[in-house]
DNA sequence: GTCTATAGGTGGATAGAC
DNA sequence: GTCTATCCACCTATAGAC
């Protein structure tokens, strides 16, 4: 599946659908809010989403496919790892910083209403990630900038749990700060020394 | 406030409603769910609490209450810093054992339709569990167990963020053993050398 | 493609009898 | 304290005209 084909209309749904479930949830808003954002029924958001699970979906590859094409121009961008990771940082802190939270992690925490979400998208995004940082990890080692000794794999998997697992309490306490703090705090721990 | 108070059927409510919270998520169950387990009708539940917001107040409350005891209890029975550690990741690896995610983890991510929670109990589970993280650390330091160049403080929050994330991910992948590696491997981070 | 109209269900919450 | 009965708002989804 591909949402290059999707047209202008559709696009808006789920523009709006996308800041919905960023910053309040999946199951938090409704497709009545979608046509009091959009200027479209709730009957006309059906006939491009049959169901709302199929907005999940398609909201989902969307935002995958846009995250590998930022991602790939902040490698394009940074070709210092460590400055590579502070883009990757700010970028995060940012969405916090909007009051939202990871969309992927939004859903992983709605899964249970989203079975034919479960295995595919989610996996996707949290694997798409993974193997960025894993990479701009390995490049940092073979620089000189970060530790060799650490194993790029299991630093790339905890530093994508501190992040998930960071901006959700930052959201909770209202304070970017404590995402900021957290995620400079790991990078500097990546360090060769 | 204190939940020793409540009587039986209270407390069954709560056991319902905390394990519709941690499974499926805080707006994912209804009073009607609760009937159906408890075995009293929804209108009855509006007995003992009015709101469903009060409901999941006095849900947090009792928690963090048990928490407290939990990790007293932890520090009492281990000695040794490191252990302790590893008896709190078993802790929580059964909770994902249990397809479970934290408790206030989850009403974090609800926090949006939770505005009378967002200000004290979220806050209050954070700041004990980056306390009691914050306790065991320097205790590690002070046996030699625990590199003594860490920042305790710095590194409880971060400690605090990784088992949130690697808990939601986890969750998300189905998979256990992710979040085991990943606390493990953070434990391990921790030794002296 | 977008609309009106509405079905069919579920949600939290309340009134009042017992 | 627990019940029956009910309200009303909201939700997703569908039928069918234009």
């Amino acid at each position: 599946m591909n949402t290059s084909e999707l047209n202008d209309t559709a696009h808006k749904i789920l523009d709006v659908a996308e800041y919905y479930t960023q910053t309040r949830g999946f199951n938090a808003f409704s497709y009545k809010d979608i046509q009091n954002e959009v200027g479209i029924k709730t009957s006309s958001i059906h006939y491009y989403f049959p169901t709302k699970q199929d907005l999940a979906i398609t909201m989902a590859t969307r935002f995958n496919e846009r995250l590998k094409v930022n991602l790939g121009e902040l490698s394009q961008k940074y070709k210092s790892a460590m400055k590579r990771l502070e883009a990757f940082n700010i970028m995060q802190i940012d969405i916090v910083a909007q009051n939202k939270f990871c969309l992927c992690g939004m859903l992983a925490s709605d899964i249970h209403g989203l079975p034919k979400l479960s295995n595919g998208k989610l996996d996707q995004f949290f694997d798409l990630v993974e193997s960025w940082l894993v990479e701009a990890i390995k490049l940092g080692q073979d620089q000189g900038e970060i530790n060799a000794s650490l194993n790029p794999v299991n630093v790339a998997s905890t530093y994508l749990a501190t992040l998930e697992g960071g901006m959700l309490i930052a959201r909770a306490k209202k304070n970017t700060k404590y995402l900021e703090k957290i995620l400079n705090e790991t990078l500097l721990g990546f360090a060769s020394h």
